[in-house]
DNA sequence: TGGTAACCGAGACGGTACGTCTAGTCTTATC
DNA sequence: GATAAGACTAGACGTACCGTCTCGGTTACCA
């Protein structure tokens, strides 16, 4: 037998079905009214949930937003595995910026917003949602780099910036759009510079 | 008649240091505190000024925060011009990134996160903060072109995103550090890309 | 120049329509429903005033309780006052056994009970309600005994709550009518007493 | 062994320990915390049962309170039964106002108060408390009268009222105290009346 | 010099949502 | 079947701000 604990808990266990329908609830307020209509009291109606049980399993508003969040993110922009990081990077990328441009991005902006008033939301937020996707844009970084295709030295940190900032930029000020030859442009540039000759960076 | 308005409408005129208390009170608060202690009624307690008279100058929070902001993030981040668009973009990005790192800062992030809740706020914010500083990039990197030292054809609203979009994630998520090593960094990066070979882009 | 202040406050002067609202819904709430229906959030919603405006001026349930009681309790059951101290108590009594027997008896338990669970609301209801009547009945039983109709040396006080225990108890349990021909038993109970030969009581 | 029916119904038999524990508790509530105190969870937690449990054998609180309460109130104020009426009904008064000074008033406030708002507590409290004293209290003064200590044709009931009413006003508004003198007094009063000369009630 | 129009403070008002509390019901596993 | 544990719906609690309103009083100008 496995070495899982199991546990089991006395007392009557967690209704799985009132925990998705507070979180459907949750992402769909966020996703139609962004911030302004997601409210515990909203969520509480729309998914016939007592207040009492949205706050027995989430602290405050911002965790909430958050797990409603990643369940709509954590099943998008996977990071393909070619021969070519170059490829991997833009085909990533394209990935992405589909999913900002669909519901994720619409709540990803009431996220952002919440992260900036409650610290614990920013935390869960990096950790859950931002470190692995770091994690695994870096190692498609590194690869490249072993693989010949990019430059050594590089600051794996600052490009992941570079990139992911672009659509985050054009994502919560909506002056531009994020389509695919956006993208294409964004990769470009980051794979090319702005330089017209190649010099030696100091 | 004059071309200057002037027009000086009857009864008392608008008292300018309560204005002034007002719009010091917001900012005070707003970088202190964050948007959590940014309320009317504290920026009205805080200045001695009734709430009245807040909202008879400014229809909303956001464009209270807007113009307090405004105020501070105006007199920064100048773009010298000398005759190395490369210096030139790279000094500005260091006066940005170190108002960044102080009040202005602060401030912006509580302005982006009410942008998402506001349109009216968001479209304020980049009319009147974006736009501006948005032109001047733009000026520089075409004066770049121009000279022979950037690359004809770019994408400059893509290069403006990603490079603005790089202090923006620093600043929002607080993730990694926003200092002037950092910033040579990414300077480097958008200059040369990450391409160890210059390849002819598509 | 006259003595009394005036004061007049700055700001909004109160809005005695709302409080009127409040009141009558308060009492009619309490009236039809009691304690149960009385509540809070009922009581905004029926008289158009929001709860904040309530709390401001009402530290609790209990308080607005009494003043709403006493609204209507103050205009009924005056003390006669006739060249017969017997009468007078006789022809009070039948007018407080009506006003029990009416709205304010419907309020009373509800204070009542209210008081057993908030000190401040007894000590109001004390202070506003049974001092003055005791007050009242004390000099009627004094003048009583100044005339020679009543005994002297009288537990003033044991009186009062006899005759006026009678009427709680009824009202709190009504287990028993308190109809004009009861009122006119007990009022003849405490007069002649229960028993048979008048004794000297020790 | 009797042959008794016994009746043994399946399953686990009640525990009366737990039991015994869910009154201990509610009655160590009431006394020490009043109505405010004495909550469901509180008698859960206090006496370690669980609220499946309090619920099955009590439907509510109300039901609960007056159970706990009985269990103290039960063994207390006996009927003296001796040749004089008069001392009998003294005595029993002492007995009850001695048991009021104590744990059984702390609780019968609350009783009264629950009784205000739900109509199965007051009628169970009537049935269960009030009408079996009434009933004793009934029979000494019918026995009184039997015995010419006490004038023919009393309003019996009524007598009961004021005697009863008198402690009940004592104890719910406790603005005057309820000692042995006060009880002297109040009965002599309702031997007595407070009528000087002993006159023909109409 | 007095009228008038817009200013300003204070603060009351109707609302919305917050996060907490308790009631009473239910579901599960254990005894 | 009784019990402990604890999740669940329901709904009131009292608080915090929102943005609007109505006062009394204060400038400045213009007639």
């Amino acid at each position: 037998m496995s070495a899982m604990a199991e546990a089991k808990s006395p007392g009557r266990p967690r209704c799985q079905e009132t925990r998705d329908a507070i979180l459907r609830a949750a992402y769909e307020l966020l996703e139609s009214g962004g911030l302004v209509a997601f409210t515990i009291e909203a969520v509480a109606e729309r998914s016939g949930a007592a207040k009492t049980t949205i706050y027995r399993w989430w602290p405050n508003k911002g965790a909430l937003a958050m797990e409603s969040f990643l369940r709509v993110a954590e099943q998008h922009s996977p990071f393909p595995q070619t021969d070519s990081a170059r490829a991997d990077l833009r085909a990533h990328l394209h990935l992405f910026a589909k999913s900002l441009r669909g519901r994720a991005g619409r709540l990803l902006t009431g996220i952002v917003a919440e992260a900036q008033k409650d610290p614990a939301t920013r935390a869960a937020f990096i950790r859950s949602y931002v470190a692995p996707r770091r994690q695994a844009a870096r190692a498609l970084l590194e690869r490249g780099i072993a693989r010949g295709e990019f430059r050594t030295g590089l600051d794996v940190e600052g490009v992941c910036d570079a990139l992911y900032g672009f659509f985050y930029m054009r994502l919560l000020l909506a002056h531009a759009p994020m389509d695919d030859a956006a993208v294409d442009r964004i990769v470009d540039l980051v794979l090319s510079g702005i330089s017209l000759e190649t010099e030696t960076v100091a």
